[in-house]
DNA sequence: TGCTCTGTTATAATATTTGTATAACAGAAG
DNA sequence: CTTCTGTTATACAAATATTATAACAGAGCA
């Protein structure tokens, strides 16, 4: 899988690290099983330092997305806490709306930008 | 307007500061053109430095939810920047969706989030 | 005029976060 | 026995977050 950072952008490394590998979990370009890169070598082909990297690692690993094995490395690994994951979306959806509601995006539009979401990536279902 | 801070919240409170007001922008607490606390003022009552509601004060100007006035304060002003705003809450939503499509959150059931978020907020139409 | 309120600006100090740099360790694979 | 994992322990630099004083100009008001 492909990563790429922006050096320039306000976005930790280690978080925009943590979003790329999680948008390619549900784009299914990575499958449960699928080994991640180890730390040093995706360090050195992305230009970062290995703890940057074993950062995102670390936080993904907290955040239920994959399990580290000291032999194989990092794996895809989908814990299912559903509740929590709903529980948290619910909480970063309300501030998201609310900016939108103050520039007068409709409920409708942010319904239709989600099914265009869904759309762009086909395998996201 | 009541504003409550998480000190142990790993949120800065600046960010904090902005996100409650926006939430109260949108659910009418909050009109436009309705003044702010001073920044001394709110600071003390939320037992925080004045720098740091300046801070939130300024974001807040920057992202267009108010404008500042050097003898009232700072006054609810929306400045509809709708392109910006969609862009961003597409960028956003991109991985809020990625997150809940990889522990099993349908897109119906963030459809239901949404709508289920709007009505707790009855004026946040 | 003088007092008080506004945001603004300038420092400074401190703590935390971010990212890098070396280095070493234990466990597993070959 | 060498090489690959992640892990851990430091250390350091830079940026960010928060607090602390202090002063300034402009406006409101008595």
């Amino acid at each position: 899988m492909i990563i790429e950072l922006d050096f320039n952008s306000d976005e930790a490394l280690y978080i925009q690290l943590r979003n790329q590998i999680i948008l390619g979990i549900a784009t299914t370009r990575l499958k449960e099983g699928d080994a991640l890169p180890s730390v040093r070598q995706l360090a050195e082909s992305v230009g970062i330092n290995m703890h940057t990297v074993n950062k995102a690692y670390t936080v993904l690993k907290q955040e239920g997305y994959v399990k580290v094995d000291r032999r194989k490395g990092a794996v895809i690994a989908l814990d299912m806490d559903r509740m929590g994951a709903i529980r948290d979306m619910k909480k970063e959806l309300r501030v998201l709306l609310a900016r939108g509601s103050c520039k007068n995006i409709s409920r409708e539009e942010v319904h239709a930008l989600i099914d265009e979401i869904y759309e762009e990536y086909g395998g996201l279902e």
